[in-house]
DNA sequence: CATGAATGAGGATTCATTCAT
DNA sequence: GATGAATGAATCCTCATTCAT
């Protein structure tokens, strides 16, 4: 199914958010296409109208999951900011993404470490997870000299690894405040920044 | 079931051992019961003679790979090393682990973003895993001056995120060289010391 | 499942006349899903499409041959007996009934004295299987001055007691004539009568 | 396994007390060999030792309580007693047995009313649940000129039907009290009492 | 487009029974 | 005699998917 369908149609709408909040309290095979066509208030054949199978149906909301994501944090990007104030917005803003859509951050924990994540190619979920502009971001980091002159993927590594385990971190409990958060923040800017 | 029981049993271990393998390869749900059985050549009911449920078992293999990483990584500490060195083993060692260890790796990842995680409390989990044992060398290296006086969270956030995202980085063979790896530990190095 | 939907339904209705017959030659524990639907000639999967489990199957199975009960012995009765003949005409009805539902009586037998019983409550198990419907019966019977002027409970325990015996007697071949039942309920309308 | 076995051996006692109980509360099938061998403290392979099957430990069981029965009810009659003092005796034997062992009238029910009965004959269970002592009882007062000259099935079938729906009235709370089980004599006696 | 009854392969679990110690 | 680990056939039930209306 083409996402773009998704902007236009409440039912598909509908079946997305259901199942995305099926799949964070019951995981993927907890989540039933009967159960999804019930709480959705639609047909089975409906979701079936739509999506070929559950497999697409989870490919989709992936695709959906990623572009709500991407035009959360780039599409509020300002110009004016120095590279380190924007290597901080960026950072915050996919650890506050993430707090505030609970359900998509479960079901990408889940979706990367499930058998799903195999069938797509490593790209396409690149670009769709806003991998691919961070990586952009901070190779012009390096080029304009602001951060160290390493390996990208090591300073990938040190980006998505703290935001993941930060927000994990909120959702468990364990970082508490937004100080917390902050500490972290610092941390890995004193760790990645040149010199 | 008590994991006593596991050092001297053949069977359970080779029921342990097979299910990872499964997993790693099928998912947690796309292990059946009866596949389980039949690679690990003990009969089902077998299976069902030390693991109550399915549930029980990954559970149990759940402890079983937190005592084997944690024997592994805290088992050769040396006492001679410096704070940093340590830190450094630690890192490396928890990475290498996993390494070796791929579906234990997989498995780990697949359980905490499960409803099984759920089940057991949080306290639990952190020290089978390895967590307590670190949070406590963190701490040490606050109080001694060696690491920056933050929010110990906030650092063990640092230190597990980066591992776990170094181990996912080298399992998609982004992160391709041990250099690359070394990349991401000098990097948080200097994020999480003092000065 | 509500009842109704019974009246209207052939698959239901095939999968309860089935499943009587294979109780009556084999058991509750005795008759596999698998085999009802074998034998009722549908999917497995519609019996779990009407019925929520086989408990639930067999419940609604109580319920639906105790609207047939009552159908066949207080569908047909004829105001202008003397309270005498209606009490023959009743009793002999019981028993005809169950002597032409073999299967029915099967059924019940084991329904009673098996735990699904317990799970309904008392009350209901008696309007269902026509109980009430002689209580009453018993009781006009008493104030009309018919019958001994005791404890209704008695008298339906005498009534109830021997025709269920009766029925039991024919089926092992015991009771091996109509006169001998005759002989029964001439016995007992002795006990009960008044004076 | 023979019977006589029982009276010496605790072990076997121990079992079919254990297994009466637990039929009376989760059925036959609801009661498993492991289960009979946990609560009677013996291991599972001493059932087996005891009885080839659990078909044999329900057959075995069944003449056990049959035993008990007839010892209990016709072990203590007294000569002297009139027919019709016999005759109320004998009756109020049997309700009284049974009040006193609800396990036991739980398991009669359940093997008459299951493919258990089928297996042994007629006679066989006759004899073994005192039922063709009391056949011999009734056609003694036929000949006496005591009870009605009928068939005797008929007057059995009074008998026991009536006996049975006392013992179920009392289980299930609706003859609450002894005056009510004496009306249900009363009752059954003037109907087979000759003229 | 939408519906939901019907399907049946597949999976978790139970439990009577065996047998080596 | 007594034990209990091991077995695997049999069972209940789930759930993705189809298709006639």
């Amino acid at each position: 199914m083409n996402v773009q369908y998704t902007k236009n149609n409440s039912k598909v709408i509908s079946i997305f958010e259901t199942t995305l909040r099926l799949i964070k309290d019951h995981g993927f095979h907890g989540t039933a296409m009967s159960k999804i066509a019930q709480e959705a208030d639609v047909a089975i054949g409906t979701i079936y109208h739509y999506f070929p199978s559950k497999d697409d149906l989870i490919v989709s909301l992936f695709q959906y999951c990623g572009d709500t994501l991407n035009e959360a944090i780039f599409g509020s990007l300002d110009d004016k900011l120095t590279y380190k104030d924007t290597f901080f917005h960026i950072w915050k803003g996919f650890v506050k993404f993430y707090r505030e859509h609970v359900e998509m951050f479960s079901f990408f924990e889940q979706f990367y470490s499930s058998p799903y994540y195999k069938v797509n190619s490593y790209e396409t979920n690149e670009s769709i997870s806003g991998q691919s502009n961070i990586l952009k971001f901070l190779t012009t980091g390096i080029n304009k000299g602001e951060l160290k002159d390493t390996n990208v993927e090591a300073l990938a590594c040190v980006f998505f690894g703290t935001a993941v385990s930060a927000i994990k971190g909120v959702k468990h409990n364990k970082l508490k405040s937004n100080e917390s958060i902050e500490d972290v923040v610092n941390i890995i800017w004193d760790g990645v920044k040149n010199k």
